[in-house]
DNA sequence: CAAACATAGTTACATATGAAACAAAATAGT
DNA sequence: ACTATTTTGTTTCATATGTAACTATGTTTG
């Protein structure tokens, strides 16, 4: 079942090594120094520090407080398209995120003059109460956790993600997102 | 701790001022900036460059990756409750790829002597293969991400993600994990 | 010893998620 | 204008996930 890709190199066979070799190549990897496995730890921590508030204060789920956010520093109403693009987030999550918060009463769709497919959103009274009190709350959680660290170290950090993120650009140019 | 509900300012409507721009404080909150944001979208190219090849090859899943490289460097057998301590995954998770392991063929349960509740797990002699053949290309996708910094960097870079999970250390008592 | 408690692992349930199919509206091609 | 294609957003389906309940075994204590 497995669809294993052809093993490039095989150099047991050009070695010549026969059969079972109790004496395993044995890959010497230590998943606990493994980078990726790392970050996940530390992402982990990070949102879980964070979505604990919003989570507890409002009930809402990470999507949910990512679309009052972009929708709170926005102006006018957004479309969800606009969403996705300043969320990195798809497009079936702000649907549903939208669909929630409609019903929770934290924002408002209004059909769009300019275009029949899309609606506008924006964050109700409620919603932008419930933003007001809680931005400022995740703001205090991202101060702490990064307090030690200077300006500089943290742009140092960013820096790193982002070189990160070229050099896998086009191992993810697989993967539509 | 607040529990979903904040005054409503109902001051505008009883005046009836049909003022465009309400005096609100609009805390200035750009998501794109925020820390924690930024760290998963990090996080989420860093995962999806990895998952795609285990995925891809094997059919497998983050957990059971996890699960099998844990398994494929440890020297005996080990009990999932070992899985779960060296993966920081939940142990519902562990039990439920260890068990699609199994299934699958990549790894062997024996009932242990020592402890009637457990079971010694093991890679399988195809959980090895897979493993031998996983393990160098996930290294490779590490290298490839890694590629252009150096060892002073990505030592930094850890050192920092150490210093912010213990900034959130006490963060996450309350969330016991 | 036996009742109480603790631990290992599984199961059940409710909910979340991603991929793909879908409908409706807009745009492009001819 | 008419058909094809694209875009926007929703729905469906199959699967993944977390919490809590549960079973079975092991340990502690009176």
């Amino acid at each position: 079942m497995p669809k294993l890709t052809e093993p490039e190199t095989d150099t047991k066979e050009v070695i010549g090594i026969e059969s079972e070799t109790p004496d395993a190549p044995l890959p010497d990897f230590e998943l606990e120094s493994f980078f990726p496995y790392q970050v996940r730890v530390f992402y982990s921590d990070v949102t879980r520090a964070l979505s604990a508030v919003y989570q507890r204060d409002y009930g809402m789920m990470p999507a949910e407080w990512r679309t009052m956010a972009i929708l709170g520093s926005a102006s006018g109403g957004l479309q969800a398209s606009e969403i996705v693009s300043r969320s990195s987030m798809d497009k079936v999550v702000v649907s549903r995120a939208v669909k929630r918060m409609e019903e929770r009463g934290f924002l408002t769709r209004e059909s769009n003059e300019a275009d029949g497919r899309s609606f506008l959103l924006q964050l109700s009274d409620d919603g932008r109460a419930a933003f007001e009190d809680l931005a400022p709350k995740l703001k205090a959680v991202e101060q702490k956790m990064l307090s030690g660290l200077s300006a500089q170290e943290i742009e140092g950090f960013l820096a790193i993600t982002r070189r990160i993120r070229e050099n896998l650009a086009d191992e993810l140019q697989g993967v539509i997102d």
